[in-house]
DNA sequence: CAGTATCCAGCACGATACTG
DNA sequence: CAGTATCGTGCTGGATACTG
């Protein structure tokens, strides 16, 4: 029904509510994260760091991320697919912020009830 | 009480899956931040300020916050029930990063889709 | 006033299979 | 390799009604 973003109504209630909208798929961050760490990712990169996630969803989360600005698709256009992720502008701005959220976690959240650590590395 | 299974089995993949669990509520982070302002809010008072908030959902979310020691729940046992929250030392401190979140949606998300602002307040 | 109980809609995510 | 499409499930949150 609806087309267009363009003068559409405000869609986050407040700036909490938008930046929470961000970033709260299952895995967003550790894609951000990811792919911040190796600058760029291809499509199996990710599938490989990230074991859980399912196919489907992991494409889901990519396009939102990108529909979001905060990472970029670049399609190679080969005859073997060939697509990689890189961080926006704004997906580097927010790195900082996902590494205060992982140190707020890392302090005050007990250490036996987290899998595996991701600030530490 | 009702004390959660003392299972030791991690909850939570990383420090951020184990933060964002906790601020992930639709209106935890507004209810953190009326208690915060107030300095101890009433369940009444918490319904009033959020209006939208479901009276089933506004006790679910109140009992979760407590339950990971966030707020602090004061029954106050009189005839007329009267109850009050406040934050623990380990929800002040996650105020900071609520700031940090609110800070970044502020700076990097078009205001024309932010219906009511909250931290020029 | 504060909380519980029940029922229900929406959606996020997973499993699986198919495409170029 | 990268991406669709389909189907199913569990969880979150809203509506409503009842309790002390």
């Amino acid at each position: 029904m609806q087309s267009r973003p363009t003068t559409t109504h405000p869609r986050y209630r407040n700036e909490f509510d938008a930046t929470m909208q961000l970033i709260q798929g299952k895995w967003k961050i550790m894609i951000m994260y990811e792919i911040a760490e190796t600058g760029t990712s291809r499509f199996a990169d990710l599938q490989h760091h990230i074991r859980e996630v399912s196919h489907k969803t992991l494409t889901n989360q990519l396009k939102e991320l990108a529909d979001d600005d905060l990472i970029e698709r670049h399609d190679f256009q080969t005859a073997q697919p060939h697509v990689e992720y890189t961080l926006t502008a704004k997906g580097q701005s927010i790195i900082p912020l996902l590494d205060a959220i992982c140190d707020w976690g890392d302090t005050h959240i007990d250490h036996a009830q987290i899998e595996r650590s991701l600030c530490d590395e």
